[in-house]
DNA sequence: AGTTATATTGCATACGTATGCAATTTGACT
DNA sequence: AGTCAAATTGCATACGTATGCAATATAACT
């Protein structure tokens, strides 16, 4: 087992310099002549030597390394995310970190306090708020905090989101527009500011038009409480002729129980609407009519304001919403005169 | 901006102790008086005090950092593997760096060389190949590695994957025992064991029964591709009434094109099964006909190993087979005799 | 060639922690 | 109270790298 480590002393001596000039030539942007290069980089591709970014680290203050905290991957928007942050950040150098909490502050505390223990350059929570104490511990650490499709009070926090109250004001007039007569919604989770949004524009969107919500229920952005929603709107003989469901992966579960358990035709009986338009809303099974969450643009932005705080000491907070369109599909009776798209 | 570090040193000011006190104080199993310990934490609560594990790292040798190479995370089967993955490890006080790698050498060889940069403590690479040169390159490090859910014949190289020869064997005999007449096969990508051993079980279980595919198609884990396949093996008249598709992923491509495209009832015209009970399978749009890769064991296997590598030293390569049971659903014709198992 | 500005290099030190060793304290026992 | 073993503590150093500073080499002038 000849654990070898090679360190910039080995590369040094065989080369017959100084440790700094090793370092240096591994260094972007020293000081360093070409001849020198060589030489190092000679000795260093003989020995195998490459730089130890921990050690490295120590002395720098940076880590190269980004927390993100997340609460689940089952939701499909969550794992798309992921790869795109991971894939942008891998260009700049940078790698995420993984955290994974159950959504309760006990959890979130004791995690982002490990998180912070790594010296993370920053951190992206995706779908997980923040105690402000909690925000409090990171801004005293300096390290720059991202709320990835979360929204939070705290002036410290930046975040990025799609711009929810309008994508559900976007729903109602949708959905009205449509001739429903009996709309419901089945509620993201209350404890989250997009959920909230989301429910607030669809009854603010209603209210406008004349109307109002004849049922809603917390589906907690889970599949069994969502199905559950479902089963108790739609039992009786007066049920609702349309549904907008807090996100897509609620929704799903919702088409489950209207069609395999009750039998009914979406949209001729009931229409269906969900909210982020994952890949998985355009496959023909399901082709929902959602709103998309603009997950590129989404994943660019939370880059960029992240970058720019570490390395250029950024300190203006950034509260970023992004508009994304209705993605017209199948599940929902589509009103005269609005187009219908088609991914 | 008060950015402030607290160190040990900080910490054994204010106490009035050593700075090794206080290291020791944080180190499990160290020496000291419950007096000292008492008072070390109370500055260091006071302080906000939390050792820098890259320093500890830098001395220890241990980074409590595993590497994670994944190729994509669309396949829901591998955001959920992630999670449990993560979730494992966190209770073992490691943590997860993410490494997006497109599954071409250059790519992986590069990737991985910023991993050991990271001094990690393990690898765990996730549907992804290596090559035998960078086995070499981690075995020399002392980095010990788990491929999860594929194979390779390097003797280095930990393996965790479900039977997938046998589980091709066993989707072969349900589907003959079915009395299904032309069988076809999209297969799993070439390129990976997995696929490779998936279609050379189904072969030999076909053989054995005395008789053979009518058409195999490599569907390269892709979902347009798998699709592709679809419509060129059931455009014609004398079109396959079974087909195998390598995984679950590609399989809800095959199931949308010979429903929503060739209004083809499935398992009435055809039956599809599928190779690893996602989540989505077991959705009523979809309750697909699947065997079951069960991710909770290959999880604890592949923590497990590398736990041991790692804590103890343990150094015999273990290429595990975990196996798995046919999932009995919606999407395929159930011969008789076969106990229609549900989830 | 002589002067001065600039680029390159080495030396020494710092980052924050863990740990072997020797010094000290504690406790148990006669 | 005195002896001795065990537990606890502090001292000093090491981990692998980056960087300010002074020393030296090089280049660019007159």
């Amino acid at each position: 087992m000849g654990i070898e480590k090679v360190t910039s002393i080995d590369v040094a001596k065989r080369a017959g310099v100084s440790q700094s000039a090793v370092s240096r030539v591994f260094t972007p942007g020293a000081s360093v002549s070409s001849k020198m290069a060589e030489k190092v980089l000679k000795a260093a591709d003989e020995l195998g030597y490459r730089p130890n970014v921990l050690a490295r680290s120590l002395i720098t203050g940076r880590s190269r390394i980004i927390g993100l905290v997340v609460a689940y991957l089952e939701n499909q928007f969550y794992p798309d995310a992921l790869e795109k942050l991971s894939n942008a950040l891998q260009q700049h150098g940078y790698h995420i970190l993984v955290f994974m909490v159950s959504n309760d502050d006990d959890m979130v505390d004791q995690v982002m306090g490990e998180l912070l223990d790594y010296q993370v350059d920053g951190i992206i929570t995706a779908s997980v708020a923040m105690s402000n104490e909690l925000a409090a511990r990171c801004a005293a650490a300096g390290v720059p905090v991202v709320l990835f499709n979360r929204g939070q009070d705290d002036p410290r926090l930046n975040q990025v989101t799609s711009d929810n109250y309008n994508g559900g004001y976007q729903i109602a007039e949708f959905l009205v527009s449509g001739g429903h007569q009996r709309i419901a919604h089945i509620a993201g989770w209350a404890g989250s500011s997009t959920g909230r949004d989301r429910e607030a524009g669809f009854r603010a969107g209603l209210k406008d038009l004349g109307r109002e919500l004849v049922a809603c229920i917390d589906g907690m952005y889970r599949r069994e409480t969502a199905a559950d929603a479902a089963r108790e709107l739609f039992r009786g003989p007066d049920r609702p002729d349309a549904v907008f469901v807090g996100n897509d992966h609620m929704a799903f579960a919702v088409m489950d129980v209207l069609r395999s358990e009750l039998t009914l035709d979406v949209p001729g009986d009931v229409s269906v609407v969900g909210y982020d338009d994952v890949p998985l809303a355009s496959w023909p099974a399901y082709d929902l009519t959602t709103l998309r969450q603009p997950s590129n643009r989404m994943v660019e932005a939370t880059v960029s304001i992240l970058l720019e705080w570490i390395e250029h000491g950024a300190n203006d907070v950034q509260k970023i919403k992004i508009d994304g369109p209705l993605m017209i599909r199948g599940s929902a009776r589509v009103p005269q005169g609005w187009s219908h798209e088609r991914l």
